[in-house]
DNA sequence: TTGTACGCGTTATCAA
DNA sequence: TTGATAACGCGTACAA
């Protein structure tokens, strides 16, 4: 078997051109599917590379045709946050899928001096970029300044002309908080993130909206913002508790504040979701295995990294004709926490 | 700056040889590092390729050397498991690190008629294989089969005679057995997994063993197998309290079911780790949000991808004399559980 | 519709 | 120690 395949190895376009009795150029435009080609020798010539067992080669192929069947993965942070492990699978398997590879930045091997967050991609060696995390202008100036095309995977607040695909945080928090209004809420607490960045402020407008929607008034003490650390989500909840009149029910901007909320509440002795309410958002692994089980937003994490694998090669291919940014709206998942 | 960089796309080796006064072939040596070239004749090349720019172009390289600098990954499952994140950071960043691309073989994308879980992969355009979850041996053959270095990541049982990274499974459970002991316990449970499997066998003689070291008596009615999810865990651990005597002490062979552990003591008004200590493994990343804090034994997930990265490309340069089975120990992690 | 011949940018084999 | 030149395997004008 070692020995037939190092006989394959060896197999070449001018191979198959024999064995068809044809010229390697003909071979080479039967195989692309060219349709100057006649069917009928087409297909000899499909037979008579099956049957002695040809492959061709993707180096050679990528040096006459000048790609790289490469997409490169910048990430701003080494994150073993499962968040990203969802758009990673979104991203490999899409670019699987479409017959491309991967390569990677990662802060931890990347050494350059003066600026170590400067990623190095050798655009020759590169058909794509997709940029995970979020990265300051002056890094994505950089990544956009190698010629290729790049999107900026959920972190394109401060980045409005550049391509992205981005969960749609606003719907998002709307929704939750308008379901638990539908629930008879009235007083609804907010666990949310801070204004200086992006999330904080769509996630604010989302809340916001979603009571005046309803003709709530909002209370500036029923609102509190949070770290994204389930530590801070307990600080908040407790005292969001200690609020009077307390809320009756808590949004949390991400589940592991809200779980915070949720054992804050519990400490107190209070019954989830009798005395409580309590709602996330992401719907992290663990958040269906709380007790209760927390009601959250779904963030469609996998669908982001396809999403913006599926962008960044259709813009490799100029057949990309959608919307430089992509918004994917994230799923109220009910369970048992409200 | 778009300009430039297309200028710099078509810098070549003659641009470079040109510009240095020399021929292609020293140019090429000298970017070598070869000792042939005098290092006087190198310097001035290296200084000339670094003042127009040069950058060397990886396609041609790989075509005249015959080498894919990629490695694939293939996985039997589709897991959003976050330890199979974990391991693939250690893959990506030591993959980087050597200069390696990664392509993917995932079973959502494999539907060869007759069998979908044989992965295709061009032995052209990979230099070794990464194989993660368990595969069959009926695949790992047909991946050993393309005759490129192949490397099996936590999942070696049953194949005694291919490369593999493994967690000691047996160290785990008999340190964290020995630990349950040291704290004074004598009546330990056991939450374990079916013996069908390697898994199941390994952990079951950590415990076994550590047991016996301490002259400690193993109580058949002490040991239940669960399969790995949180609602086994409960299961188990409601089936050992009623036990008599009850086990002081249970130990999980992962961490989801020794926190379905803790949930069965809680509702029953015990007391953790005042009426039962509870331990798991895996190091899970909520193990450490429980309350209380799971005590478990972590295992290194990112290490075994990165030992497997760095295994499979020493095969691919033959520079590995290592051994063929390489074995991580895991970690005990104390918390507030036990 | 098919064949000829050259280019893609390196590495490697000889000579010199 | 360096230079000319042949691979490496495929795509593609251009000619037939």
């Amino acid at each position: 078997v070692a020995e037939q395949l190092r006989q394959l190895k060896r197999l070449t376009l001018v191979d198959v051109a024999r064995q068809a009795g044809v010229s390697s150029a003909t071979v080479s435009l039967a195989l692309n599917n060219s349709p100057l080609v006649r069917p009928a020798t087409r297909n000899h010539i499909l037979a008579v590379a099956e049957r002695i067992g040809y492959t061709r080669n993707a180096t050679a192929r990528r040096l006459a045709t000048n790609r790289s069947d490469c997409l490169c993965v910048v990430f701003a942070v080494s994150s073993a946050d499962p968040f990203y492990w969802d758009v990673m699978r979104g991203i490999m398997e899409t670019a699987e899928r479409y017959g491309y590879r991967l390569s990677t930045s990662t802060p931890a091997t990347r050494t350059i001096v003066n600026s170590p967050d400067l990623p190095r991609i050798d655009p020759m060696d590169t058909d794509g970029i997709l940029a995970l995390n979020w990265h300051d202008r002056y890094v994505v100036r950089h990544l956009v300044g190698f010629g290729v095309p790049c999107v900026l995977v959920d972190a394109s607040g401060d980045h409005p002309d550049v391509h992205a695909v981005d969960n749609d945080d606003y719907a998002g928090v709307s929704q939750g908080v308008r379901y638990l209004i539908s629930l008879g809420h009235r007083r609804i607490g907010l666990v949310g993130a801070s204004l200086d960045a992006p999330f904080g402020r769509q996630t604010w407008r989302g809340y916001a909206d979603a009571m005046a929607e309803a003709s709530l008034t909002i209370e500036p003490w029923l609102v509190i913002n949070g770290d994204f650390s389930m530590e801070s989500g307990v600080a908040a909840g407790a005292a969001l508790l200690g609020r009077r009149p307390p809320p009756t029910a808590i949004f949390a901007v991400n589940d592991e504040m809200a779980l915070g909320v949720m054992r804050a509440a519990q400490q107190q002795g209070l019954h989830i979701p009798g005395d409580l309410a309590v709602a996330g958002m992401d719907d992290i692994p663990w958040a269906a295995l709380a007790s209760p089980p927390l009601t959250t937003v779904r963030v469609d994490r996998y669908g982001l990294g396809r999403a913006a694998t599926e962008m960044v090669i259709g813009l490799v291919n100029k057949a990309y004709s959608g919307p430089v940014k992509q918004t994917l709206r994230p799923e109220l998942v009910v369970r048992e926490s409200c």
